[in-house]
DNA sequence: GTCTATAACGCGATAGAC
DNA sequence: GTCTATCGCGTTATAGAC
């Protein structure tokens, strides 16, 4: 079993991969404590022991650190937008389930959320490829719930592209609001993560209206 | 006429609010230019020709101006929905012109915006007696709205405070996306900002369905 | 090559003495 | 109003250790 032994590179790949994801995870725990844009590139450093200049050889620069996070929270997101529940059910469920995900994850990740979806940090602009990276899994996880309605026999009474718009708006508002009266409660919970079912009905009774 | 004469005192006093208003000015043109969390206190005094130190004649930190700009955004914003259109007109028009002020406000001061609803600047946190006016004048706003919808004889099939949060959800998520995706273009145009008429529609759809 | 360190630069907010 | 000074920041250059 002599491939089991890790050769030196190996070992100094994984050492280098362990530190990298320390720097992540503190760089995280941070934003959660002190905000997205109070992120300090010299205090990970102190955290894990090294001096500023040592963290140059894990990251360019601080927006690397950013940059990264905002790529595995598009990952994650799209992960989770296609295990979610209810994909192939009744389209209440569907839609519900949509925006659960949608609030599930920023409650969960509220960090990631606020890099991907809101801009706390105007001298970070995600890179080209975390940008293309991120549109690519979005209009993915788009064209799927589309496509699932175009199946169903709807009759909407507004142009196709609108109504996925609304959708999106009244998720997005009520996540906004429930992060920022509830963050500590789970989706389903709070003044505005208990109004999903109602805004559910909402759009169905628009959608389906003679 | 010995009265219009400004004593020094006067003089002195007239001076030192224009500067204020200056470095408010100041303040908002970056804002606007470089992002919110982006302001510098050095940069204000450089464009006034000042040294950085002067500037804490006028304003005792970075924070206080900021939270100046809150204290105004709020006024300005209750003024705004003091004097909208349709207030006594009909629920549809009424409800319509609750949107498009929201969202108007929003477009055409993007920082204070911000600053007001967004919290672009972690270490930022509004002094309590900006705070309480702030919760005073918002109150004010949907109080305002709730009594019309009151006195209009509606059958809403959810309880009134949901159906309000219904609609602030909506409008919010409509503004975000709007901000973030046409910033330049005025209510009514723009991928989300077109969509009012159709949000209102939904709105009353829901709230006066049998 | 890979990792770490020290030294230093230019920037920021801010405090105190004049 | 100023100048001086302190502190922290992100970043770079450079040099030594593995």
């Amino acid at each position: 079993m002599a491939e089991s032994i890790p050769t030196v590179k190996q070992r100094r790949r994984r050492y280098r991969e362990e530190i990298i994801e320390d720097i992540l995870r503190i760089a995280r725990e941070m934003m959660r404590k002190e905000g997205v844009a109070a992120l300090s590139f010299n205090a990970i450093a102190r955290e894990l022991g090294m001096r500023p200049p040592s963290l140059y050889h894990y990251f360019d620069s601080k927006n690397a650190i950013y940059d990264e996070l905002f790529r595995r929270g598009f990952l994650e997101f799209g992960r989770r937008m296609n295990e979610r529940p209810h994909q192939d059910g009744p389209l209440r469920k569907n839609l519900q389930s949509v925006i659960e995900t949608y609030m599930g994850f920023a409650q969960e990740n509220p960090d990631l959320y606020q890099l991907m979806f809101q801009r706390p940090v105007p001298e970070f602009v995600p890179s080209e490829a975390s940008m293309a990276e991120s549109l690519r899994l979005l209009a993915a996880a788009q064209t799927q719930f589309a496509d699932t309605l175009r199946s169903q026999e709807l009759a909407i009474n507004i142009p196709f592209a609108e109504a996925l718009d609304l959708v999106i708006a009244f998720q997005h508002g009520l996540t906004e609001l429930h992060l920022a009266n509830n963050p500590e409660l789970p989706v389903g919970e709070g003044r505005f993560g208990k109004l999903i079912p109602l805004a559910v009905q909402m759009i169905l009774d628009a959608w389906q209206k003679s």
